[in-house]
DNA sequence: CTTATAGTCTATCAAACGGATAGACTATGT
DNA sequence: ACATAGTCTATCCGTTTGATAGACTATAAG
């Protein structure tokens, strides 16, 4: 299951990309325009701008923007900083691997032969979908119903 | 993430079909064998035979076995049994979509979008993996490794 | 027909996690 | 100096997860 975090990451993010500007938003605006629970957003934006993801301004007309463009975010990223790793379980991660402490043969487990296969199709996604494939995939849709 | 319900589940059908005998297999050995906490394996069984994909015999002599043969058992079918659907997201989900209550608009939905590739992709591993098509990815790699 | 065996069922538990909120603190533009 | 808006720490409650205990029931063997 995705994270309530990941997900509202990723919304607010896209809405950043999609705003396309150079000025920052509000916590509070991006809460409202995306139904974000604004404390709980906070955490989130906050974490993304530790990470590298975000930019912030205090103050007076501050706010959150995207720290790179939105080609070069990726939502496997955003799903590891908030979810962890991809992989359904520890010994079929590649970034994160941990092996199985009741494993008795980690080649020959059969679960970790599926799950390898699901973490691989699943990266293959998610690492290759920046903000700015979705943005394009969503605008599609929006056109395509006239 | 993978439960350890459907990890457990998935290496005892496992064995169960490596077995291949018709001879019923008790919970004890299976949870010896397989290193699972006998107690919380038997609950594990019961839901597998309450779903059909096991058959069971009370008293001496008794234990599980495989209710069908092991190329008609889909691990996609026991993860959905005990972890739910596969899609990372509700709204995204083929078996069992629902609707987020804080979406403003579902088919423009960014997080909708990927995470229907994700769930698709997992799908597509996970319902055309049965226990046979694994136990013989298994029996490869046991081979290759002379 | 009784006894040992082995699955069935219900209840309970502690720990971890997830989603969320409160409030004090800090930097900044006007 | 004041209002604004992000930063940080702490706390909270409900649910889920992994696991155990113990009473009950069916069955095969002697």
């Amino acid at each position: 299951m995705l994270s309530k975090k990941s997900k509202y990451a990723v919304k607010a993010l896209l809405a950043l990309a999609r705003d396309g500007t150079d000025e920052p938003v509000r916590i509070a605006d991006l809460a409202e325009r995306e139904q974000i629970p604004k404390k709980f957003l906070e955490g989130i934006l906050l974490s993304l701008r530790n990470h590298g993801l975000l930019q912030s301004r205090k103050g007076q007309g501050g706010g959150y923007l995207l720290a790179r463009e939105p080609k070069d975010i990726y939502v496997g990223q955003v799903v590891r900083l908030f979810d962890g790793p991809l992989a359904p379980v520890p010994c079929a991660s590649q970034t994160a691997y941990v092996p199985c402490d009741d494993c008795q043969d980690e080649a020959t487990c059969g679960v970790r032969l599926v799950m390898r296969s699901v973490r691989d199709a699943t990266a293959r996604i998610l690492d290759h979908t920046s903000l700015a494939t979705l943005l394009r995939r969503v605008d599609r849709v929006e056109h395509s119903r006239s």
